[in-house]
DNA sequence: AAATATTTTTAGACAAATCTAAATTATTAT
DNA sequence: ATAATAATTTAGATTTGTCTAAAAATATTT
């Protein structure tokens, strides 16, 4: 596995991120994710279809080719890693890790990684609880769901959230959720689409539709 | 403090150590050192002056100004905490950790490395014995004294080895030489100035003069 | 003190990564 | 199907960091 720049890293981890949900990538939506102009991204995308880690054809979007894949795994491995380390060992607070997490990932020394993993006891997620990615790539694809679409008294755990900022942060833990909170879901109010959930012994509160966006749960087979 | 590039901040931790022996540095021995052509060196040598990081006349060579000593340490201390981290958290033997520290060192976040000097326990030397500096850039000047220098019998202990090769890692396994040994010298031989040395219940052992070089000592005043 | 050798600087080139402004291609609306 | 709009690419410029080759300054020898 070649190096590659911080510049290029970026680029790529950025394009992985952006197909998982169209599997194909426009100029201008990678522009605006990692804010740069449109013409930057075209110059990038020529590089790293000379380097074979995407497919590009112009005017046609790009996606990445499967060492592209590996390339990214690799990439949020760090990235992943770093962030438990900053929230587990240096008790960083959880909107704090992504941030110095960006720059520490562009550090590849493989053993540095693995030695990581290993003095952390090799976790499987993040502080966001995003899986990390083991040292061949592989990555749990977790079958989650978003809580608005969690069924009425299903039983579930809080295994993401997408957002990291630390306002979503402060009304997380007012309401004493974090990742494994165990919940389920009592009423649902279509005027607002905010909904009231139960979790362990607590009374019942309420969560709104801009909230319940940004978690996501597991439930059982 | 402002924001370095990782090209600046090499060129500023290497001026801190070559001026430590001579005061003034030159073209030609920061280029050696950097692996750098020396019209490369000049170009910087400009930049880091408009910065006011360092004295600099042409052809008088530079030395760094207070504020360039103050960035240096902040880079050396946080080169010589991932080196410590490296060796105690991640069992990195002694001749791996420079290379990684190297890139390590240029994630400038102040937070992320006062908490890591906090979860290492705050400790005052690196694993080659170098000591590291604190929040505030003070660093201890420790009276060392090479050990082809130690008096006869004077009971001293080993704080510092300056190569850092895998090589002389090894030899110095092999005489169960570490950081913290306590020695004393026995013998000199002038014909090939080795020397023979007793450390704790040992027997006597030899040392050779390229060997007793990179050995520096601490004994009490 | 000249001549020679060494060191350092300057001038000009180049690659990487970005940008602005203009040209081109694709999409959408009439 | 045209025209208008939006997305994308190209052309050319800029900054950073590096280099080579030539010029200038300094140091060393004779
Ligand atoms: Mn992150
Ligand atoms: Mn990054
Ligand atoms: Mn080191
Ligand atoms: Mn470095």
């Amino acid at each position: 596995m070649l190096n590659y720049s911080t510049s290029e890293e970026n680029y790529i981890k950025a394009i992985y991120h952006l197909q998982q949900q169209d599997g194909n990538v426009t100029t201008n939506e990678l522009a605006a994710e990692l804010k740069a102009k449109p013409a930057s991204i075209t110059d990038m995308m020529k590089k790293l279809k000379a380097k074979k880690l995407l497919h590009y054809e112009p005017y046609q979007g790009f996606s990445l080719s499967n060492e592209g894949k590996k390339v990214a795994l690799g990439i949020i491995r760090r990235h992943r890693l770093w962030e438990y380390f900053l929230a587990e060992k240096l008790k960083f607070t959880w909107d704090e890790v992504h941030e110095v997490a960006e720059h520490l990932e562009h550090v590849s020394s493989k053993k540095l990684i693995d030695k990581l993993d290993e003095f952390l006891g090799f976790p499987r997620v993040d502080p966001h609880g995003d899986p990390i990615p083991d040292q061949d790539g592989k990555i749990e694809t977790s079958r989650q769901v978003c809580l608005l679409d969690l069924p009425f008294n299903k039983a579930a755990v809080v295994s993401h959230v997408s957002d990291q900022s630390t306002e979503i942060l402060e009304l997380l833990k007012h309401k004493n959720i974090v990742i494994g909170t165990k919940l389920e879901v009592k009423k649902k109010f279509s005027f607002d689409n905010s909904m009231e959930v139960k979790a362990g012994r607590q009374p019942v509160f309420t969560i709104s539709e801009q909230l319940a966006k940004n978690i996501f749960v597991k439930y059982g087979a």
